[in-house]
DNA sequence: CCGATCCATAACGATATGGTTATGGGATGC
DNA sequence: GCATCCCATAACCATATCGTTATGGATCGG
């Protein structure tokens, strides 16, 4: 199992919604540069080179150095801290997330 | 009330870790007073009613009131936003939580 | 070599957040 | 009736957050 990085700085990380923004678009389009997202961006140059070391930190952005262009991708291991409380939360979900899990061992060994 | 409070007030709300704190006795213990949940956290009984006013809104907590003491209760629904998102960010877990809706949808009609 | 481009960081201001104490209203007990 | 308990809100303060502009380092094109 992967080591996560501390819970709270992933449950800081997602409020902003230039964050998330930052986030979906880095799923649904794989690898961006710094200077793309600041275009598609509604804030400035380094408003989103700060926004993309708070998602680093919070492990959900992992950084490609080339040249001087600087590509971000997503990282979705990044949410298991998110899936482990949730699993705590109460009753509905853990009984869901655990059957889940066993399907899971099944079907994918 | 709204069936799903709006996504950024349920990722507004978890940051906080008395918030978290709440959520986490709420779902563990079932309902509780505000007193109690005071006299469990670290902080005064209005900075707990404010954390629960902001709950509330996000859709995690619901109240009860029953003569001069307020019950609340863990919310599991409210979490649902967060599935939503999380389904979005990536093939890794969209593929996981495809399977979960799959299955949630055989399991319980 | 020189200007331009990409990016990160510093410095600063406005607003949001989270804590406190103070106040008050409604329910309960004596 | 009156004191007490439970809780919410108001008022206020300290810090965090998020934006900006300014600056500079590193890289590439010509």
């Amino acid at each position: 199992m992967p080591v996560h990085a501390a819970p709270n700085a992933l449950f800081t990380a997602l409020p902003d919604p230039t964050r998330r923004a930052i986030c979906e678009r880095l799923s649904r389009h794989g690898e961006q540069t710094v200077h793309i997202l600041t275009d598609r961006a509604s804030v400035s140059l380094p408003a989103v080179s700060k926004h993309l070391g708070v998602l680093r930190r919070a492990g959900l952005v992992r950084n490609r150095r080339e040249g001087r262009h600087t590509h971000c991708r997503a990282e979705p291991d990044g949410l298991a801290p998110l899936i482990d409380w949730m699993s705590l939360y109460g009753a509905f979900w853990r009984e869901r997330f655990g059957r889940l899990e066993a399907l899971l061992n099944r079907m994918d060994p």
